[in-house]
DNA sequence: CTATCTGTTCTGAC
DNA sequence: TGTCAGAACAGATA
């Protein structure tokens, strides 16, 4: 599950791999993985890769760039003609860095290189968009989604825009659970189950209690908490509890820091004595110890 | 074998 | 305008 230190491990990576690069041509195997003509792509050079929330936007040479969103189980894999980096043992990848059954869309650059966007549940997508260098408009660039215009219902990033007193507001502004709130989307990007889980749970907040209710110290902590784990996840590489593996198909390892995220049934780390609990929560998987997250 | 669960985001009903 | 179930899917697990 691709959240914010996942899709940013792979913006690195794919940065070094394919800005400077040449789209030869793009092979759609699943229509539905990529939205919009892929003739907009063709011939262009790659010219930066960035990201915003859970998406990835990759900017082309002109007035377009491809947006990117993995959903729950998308995989982007590199197949490089000067292959690995030099510290890669092969015994990490987990992940052939070739077509399978899984492989949606592939974009083949002039070089050679390879890049596969694979989706076990086709969730995941492609897109066309344009960006705003784009000046003159006619009937067809005018259908063509704007980069600007998705970006405008997204929050602000947690390791950029974010401050406590933007936090503070957002908090303050609703009464769903507060856990619901840190993964919303349009108020916070990039945040999903996982670094919410534990992020709550180092702040020692109940998923379920109000937002509105946080008290300022409390959002301090939370504030706080959840920059943490989102770095720990960065410094980890990304969580690779189901699917998630980088371009070069290695799996992250923040999976093995987990603090309550999949641990049901589990002693709390903080040796409370207290077993870690799971919950459902806005359909998602909660997880949560009852003894140091009280709902009071 | 079937039923259930997984988790991100969008859509449509109320 | 907000909330929430359901859908988009395929595979792992019970």
């Amino acid at each position: 599950m691709p959240e914010l230190p996942e899709v940013e491990t792979i913006r690195k990576q794919l940065s070094d791999l394919i800005v400077g690069l040449k789209i030869a041509d793009i092979e759609i195997l699943h229509p539905k993985s990529f939205i919009g003509d892929k003739k907009l792509a063709l011939q262009r050079n790659i010219i930066g890769v960035r990201r915003f929330g859970k998406m990835l936007v990759i900017d082309l040479e002109g007035d377009y760039s491809l947006a990117v969103h993995l959903k729950m189980t998308g995989q982007i894999l590199c197949q490089t003609t000067d292959n690995l980096p030099a510290q890669a043992g092969k015994e990490q990848i987990t992940e052939n860095r070739e077509q399978n059954k899984h492989t949606r869309v592939i974009t083949i650059f002039t070089n050679g290189d390879i890049l596969f966007f694979n989706d076990i549940r086709k969730f995941g997508w492609i897109r066309i968009v344009r960006n705003e260098t784009m000046k003159q408009f006619n009937n067809v660039t005018m259908k063509i989604a704007s980069l600007k215009e998705i970006l405008s219902k997204f929050g602000p990033e947690p390791l950029r825009d974010l401050t406590l007193g933007k936090f503070r507001k957002i908090l303050k502004s609703s009464k769903k659970p507060v856990k619901l709130i840190l993964m919303d989307q349009e108020k916070i990007a990039g945040v999903g189950n996982i670094y919410a889980n534990d992020a709550l749970f180092l702040s020692k907040i109940h998923p379920q209690k109000p937002a509105d209710k946080v008290s300022e110290i409390e959002s301090k902590v939370i504030f706080h908490k959840l920059l943490k784990v989102l770095k720990e996840g960065l410094k980890w590489k990304g969580a690779s509890k189901t699917n998630f593996v980088d371009v070069f198909g290695r799996k992250g390892s923040m999976q093995e820091h987990f603090y309550v995220y999949g641990r049901e049934g589990e002693m709390c780390v903080n040796q409370c004595g207290g077993k870690i609990e799971r919950m459902t929560l806005g359909g998602r998987g909660t997880f949560y110890c009852r003894k140091c997250q009280q709902l009071i």
